[in-house]
DNA sequence: AAAGTATTGACAAGAATCGCAAATTAATAT
DNA sequence: ATATTAATTTGCGATTCTTGTCAATACTTT
């Protein structure tokens, strides 16, 4: 109770005064300065605040459409942070990497931030603005249908576009996840499109939030020996890091490293 | 934080006064050149600015703040209004359209919020987003590489898909026009994927404020007999209006709230 | 063209800050 | 009252940032 509120007068702070050391914040709260690198890293964890050096700055939300994206993006938002944190190393300074238009690729492309030269394919709006944002990179949204609730395009268009194309590595998140079927997806327009993906990529990353396993979705797109690495959040249970285990494939558990804040 | 900031600032600097010396910087910042040049090198790293002997400048003026789609948006918003309310007035259900990524675009995609059935294509982010929103429409969104500051996308991959698609109206606006030159464009990109579009619509619809006319920017892409209406709004000058006039180009004067009136 | 001045990147020393893990304290449940 | 869990503090090695120095490079002036 008493962290929560402190936490959220941090927030006031830092909009307001967004020059702060942590130094001083702890000073100004009376407590000490892990309790405040604490606070600032939990705020990270939730999305509302970015670390720098020396303390923290308000983050401000894409403009593009306040629309049911950002509902989407905002459930399980620590998981995905942590999967995108972890995912995030695979990417190099120069490297050419696609990523998918799921909210966990939009982490990650927040985690990409401090990347120069990063050759990007896309096919999420949010996902490739805020990648764009940073001059030094290269940004491709593959054209095609727009669909806006979930900020992202497919269709004809984007896979005849995605055909001449080639990365390094596809980062793709799915919908459902099953040892039989590998990974699916609701859309019938996302799967086709992904598994284009699957023929012009070096490898296939696949970010998948620890509560997709167990789900079926309609339509396949990758078999599990399709999947190079596999990154999931720390609430997986036995049962299923037992499976992935034994089924080979390379699996990465991405643990928040702060706690969730409780009321 | 400190260091953040004052990266912030020195970006501010540059963008306002932008022959501005490394000792300079450091005595305003009050911090060594030794600094500065780190910061302006850190800048650089993130493909904000562009070092010069002595300095640095800006990349691209308007990526800096945030999203400068919606600072031009506000410019003229009126006039912009006006225009759009007429255009509007061409386009009937089921009508397939295409509008560029101006901000002039971005209010007639708003001005037909209550349309049914469009097909639409576009290559900007904003306009995609407003028309996807009514659910029958059907809009297409050319894939390209993204430009931060405009929300668009151009380049080759837009180019090669445009070639293939036809549209009834395309509405185009221009950042200057002449009776010479006709429309043109300040970004070559912009004015490529433009010519393009004039092969592939039955109509060419030249949205062009009044602060344009005279004004002849680098790259030329549509002559005065591709036009085959102009919008305008109430502020052009008699001269510009005869000009128009004398030259056989259908023109419509759009006044803010009043009827408009056609020559 | 040569001399002179300014600016540069690279490096190293020192300071500030960071993350991590273990220890301590507070809160809550048994 | 005691055990358990969460929150905070503390200490320490690792990392990042700042600064000053210095040789190399780029501009200016003569």
């Amino acid at each position: 109770m008493v962290t929560h509120k402190r936490r959220q007068f941090l927030l006031d702070m830092i909009q307001k005064q967004p020059c702060l050391r942590v130094s001083e914040m702890a000073e100004e709260l009376d407590v000490s300065e892990g309790t405040i690198r604490n606070d600032l890293n939990a705020l990270q964890g939730e999305g509302l605040v970015k670390r720098v050096h020396g303390g923290a700055v308000v983050i401000e939300r894409s403009a593009i459409g306040n629309n049911s994206f950002f509902t989407r993006y905002d459930q399980n938002l620590d998981r995905k942070n942590a999967i995108a944190r972890e995912a995030a190393k695979l990417v190099s300074d120069g490297d050419s990497i696609l990523l998918d238009a799921s909210s966990t690729a939009y982490c990650l492309a927040c985690a990409l931030a401090d990347r120069k030269d990063l050759r990007v394919v896309t096919n999420g709006f949010n996902t490739a603005n805020e990648l764009a944002k940073n001059n030094s990179n290269n940004v491709a949204l593959i054209g095609g249908m727009v669909n806006y609730s979930s900020s992202s395009v497919t269709g004809l268009l984007s896979e005849r576009i995605i055909e001449d194309l080639h990365v390094q590595k596809a980062f793709l998140s799915c919908s459902g996840f099953s040892l039989e079927r590998g990974m699916t997806e609701v859309h019938l327009n996302e799967a086709q499109l992904k598994r284009k993906v699957i023929h012009i990529t070096d490898q296939l990353i696949a970010l998948i939030d620890s509560s997709k396993f167990g789900k079926e979705d309609m339509t396949p797109f990758a078999k599990l020996e399709n999947i190079d690495k596999l990154f999931t959040d720390g609430e997986i249970s036995h049962e299923w890091k037992e499976r992935l285990s034994m089924a080979g494939i390379d699996t990465v558990i991405c643990h928040h490293e702060a706690n969730a804040t409780y009321d």
